[in-house]
DNA sequence: TATTTGTGCAACCAAAAAGTTGCATTATAT
DNA sequence: ATATAATGCAACTTTTTGGTTGCACAAATA
C-alpha cells in the first residue's frame, strides 16, 4: 500500500517508536514492552511505518528487528524548508522587505 | 482544543493551504476557491490549523485573512533533527563507527 | 432598503484509523 | 518430542476524520 510519511508520523506512538528504533534496532516484542497497548496495536503501527519506508525489517531467526530509515524523514524537513523559502520570498512580508532593503 | 502540529500537517489539503498562505495571506473564501471541496470542509481545515497555531486569523471587515505562523513548524523540523541526532550517536551503527574511526 | 457576500454553527454521514481478541505458524529451548 | 516464544492473520468494535447540507447573521453594495 502506498503510505504517506506525514500521515505516518502524525501518531505520537509511531513517533516514539521511531525514536526508540533510531537509538537501537529492536524486535517487535521489545518495542511492544514499552507501551501499554496490545502487541497487535504496535504491530500495526510498525506495519504502517515500514509501508512508508521509515522502517525496515531484518529477520533473524524467529525475531524481526526494526531498523529506522532516516532518509525518508527528509521528505518532512524538506517540506518545512520549502514552506520557509516561500515565506522568505513573499513580497508582502514587510519585515522581510525592510531587511532586504537594509542589506543593500 | 489542544491540537498537534504533526497531526495538522498530516492532511495533504492542509499542507497545501499552509503553502498557499505562506505565499500570501488569503481570506477563507479565496482559499476555498483553489479546492473542489465545500467551503465548510476548508473552514474546518483552517480551524484545525489555527487551533494548533500554524495559522492566525486577522479580521478585516467581514473577511478573515489567514496568516501562516512559521515558528510552529520548528516543532516538526526539530523532531526530525532530534531523531537524526539519536541516530548519529548510536553505538551500534557500524558505518558511523567506521567513519568516526577514520576521522581520528 | 434590499440584496449579495463572507462567514459561523449544528446535525448528520461515510470512511479511515486505532484498538481489541482469538487462532495459526514457525523457530528455539527444555 | 514438547513447550514456549515471536510473530502473522482475520474479524470485529469504537473513535476520529473529512466531508456534506441547511440555516443564521453581519458587513458591504446596488
Amino acid at each position: 500500500m502506498r503510505r504517506d510519511v506525514f500521515q505516518a508520523i502524525a501518531d505520537p506512538t509511531r513517533r516514539e517508536i521511531i525514536g526508540m528504533v533510531a537509538h537501537q534496532s529492536l524486535n517487535i516484542n521489545s518495542v511492544t514492552e514499552k507501551f501499554d497497548v496490545s502487541r497487535m496495536a504496535i504491530y500495526k503501527h510498525i506495519k504502517i511505518l515500514t509501508e512508508c519506508g521509515l522502517l525496515t525489517i531484518k529477520q533473524q531467526g524467529r525475531e524481526r528487528y526494526c531498523e529506522v530509515k532516516m532518509e525518508r524523514l527528509a521528505e518532512v524537513s524538506g517540506w518545512v524548508e520549502e514552506c520557509r523559502k516561500i515565506w522568505d520570498n513573499r513580497l508582502d512580508n514587510l519585515d522581510n522587505y525592510l531587511n532586504k532593503l537594509q542589506n543593500k
